[in-house]
DNA sequence: AACCCATTTGCAATATCGTTGCAACTTTTA
DNA sequence: TAAAAGTTGCAACGATATTGCAAATGGGTT
């Protein structure tokens, strides 16, 4: 039935008609939010402070992701089915438009292997790209 | 004869305590540095303002470059020669320690060209990787 | 439905981070 | 050495993020 409810249970969390309305804009909007973006368009008024507790929790249960950006903006996305309590495993390579700005997690693209100096151990990696996006071109 | 005040000539800055001071962190230091450790460690006493536009103008003069990070932190790094103006060429990998929480320019590696999905057309990449690095090991 | 208890929320206070305008100071150039 | 250009520090401000605590809400029970 209602995915966004699942979705809260699944995380052991209470379903609140603030978690629903922000996990909404998630599951709804398909791209990329910072926190700004939720604080002024979630329909019912939620607090600040709130905001912040709601994505770092949605973080923690692995309901979302961070995104790494390029100019040291906090993004978060859905997260895919896999992930779960503190575990992730979203690593994917994001795009981000400069025409619309708006940011994408290409969930099928793995960040490639590269081969790095002698004594380095990679243990994770992360790719972002810029440029036009699908919407965005010609 | 001496390098930072070359560095800061060739840039067309004018010389200055601060700016000696500062320069010199990056050339001694060798690594990555965010504002906080600047203001902290430089032996003169330089104003938190002055930092911020310190490392702004060798920003836009192709002093330093911004390195992206996945923890939206800000980290500055030497460019390369041939980084100049506004005109930066810094399209290397960057590498994060996770043990001495180190951040390294990888000059030598550059950011694999990835194949994206149909109608998504880059213009830049940035690729940064977190493991174990070179003085960490064993 | 009324209850209890755990969880969640909002508010106020506080902390950190970064920017701007302006007057004083320093560096460069003539 | 004096004028012009460039740079700095201070104070004020704005945005962003964190914490403690009391009030409100949700989930499970009777
Ligand atoms: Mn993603
Ligand atoms: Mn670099
Ligand atoms: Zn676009
Ligand atoms: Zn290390």
């Amino acid at each position: 039935m209602n995915t966004i409810e699942d979705i809260l249970k699944k995380a052991k969390l209470n379903v609140t008609e603030g978690r629903k309305n922000i996990l909404e804009m998630f599951v709804l909007g398909g791209g990329a939010l910072a926190h700004a973006d939720i604080e002024k368009n979630t329909s019912v008024s939620i607090d600040r402070v709130t905001v912040y507790r709601t994505l770092q929790t949605f973080v923690e249960r692995g309901i979302i992701h961070l995104i790494p950006t390029t100019d040291n903006t906090i993004l978060y996305a859905l997260c895919k089915d896999n992930c779960s309590d503190g575990h992730h495993h979203d690593e994917h390579v994001h795009f981000i438009c400069i025409t619309c700005n708006k940011t994408n997690c290409l969930e099928e693209i793995t960040v490639p292997n590269i081969q790095l100096p002698k004594g380095f151990k990679p243990i994770q990696a992360a790719m972002i790209v810029k440029g036009i996006c699908l919407h965005c071109k010609n």
